[in-house]
DNA sequence: ACAGTAGTACTACGGCAGGTAGTACTACGA
DNA sequence: TCGTAGTACTACCTGCCGTAGTACTACTGT
């Protein structure tokens, strides 16, 4: 699973934040007020977005409309298991990990253990 | 929480696997067998790993020591924990996460979770 | 019919990280 | 005093990413 940049990163939250997805234009409208990008460095980055499997593209009319290929709670949990793949030992690895998260979250993910058990 | 480069990440592994840390000159021997590094290019690696915070050295001899700061674990958990962060909705994230490990590790994190709670 | 605009494809450039290693120098042991 | 282990410093190359220009096509309104 390949890493994103920080645009990328940017550009992917925009997609992800859009039912059908968006063509460069929205994008580049939706990140006008925190980057000042021109129209091409959106387009390259869905681009190289699309070529690298996170996005689908089709056409509407002349332009391209892209869409994410997975949620990006998919692109986490799929970071999150790269990370832990890293290593041999993935017990280990887990146990530490269940023990760095918060309080809170040890409660979200007993609820979820409950019902992954359920199926 | 920077990422590690290939060669960084097989480096580290070495370190990772000894009590004690290394040397440069243990870590090329033990990476002579799959490659054939300079001599140099293992200490350059070193220095690196140990400028990001990544390992810290003392002085043996002439030689450095090199030792790991974190255990492969917790590198591992903060990798986790990195991805996790990037999105808003940790738990959404942690969800998916849940449901995507397998059923013994699923046993594990209940375990895990127990201990937790009595903390 | 033509200008403006939206859109594309292609190319490019600069910076930084990381893999790789050379060189120059020092200290120690035989 | 030579060879060897070791260091520090510098450097080169490649690939990724942020950024964008250029050249071309198609639609739209006057």
């Amino acid at each position: 699973m390949k890493g994103l940049g920080e645009l990328e990163r940017t550009v992917m939250e925009v997609l992800w934040d859009r039912e059908n997805g968006a063509t460069a234009r929205e994008v580049g409208r939706a990140l006008a007020d925190e980057r000042d990008l021109a129209h091409t460095t959106v387009m390259t980055v869905l681009d190289r977005l699309a070529k690298k499997g996170f996005l689908v593209r089709e056409r509407e009319g002349r332009a391209w409309r892209y869409r994410p290929v997975a949620t990006k709670e998919a692109y986490v949990a799929e970071l999150m298991l790269g990370a832990l793949n890293m290593t041999g030992d993935r017990d280990a690895a887990l146990a530490h990990f269940a023990r760095s998260v918060s309080g809170d979250e040890v409660e979200l993910l007993r609820r979820v253990l409950d019902e992954v058990e359920g199926t």
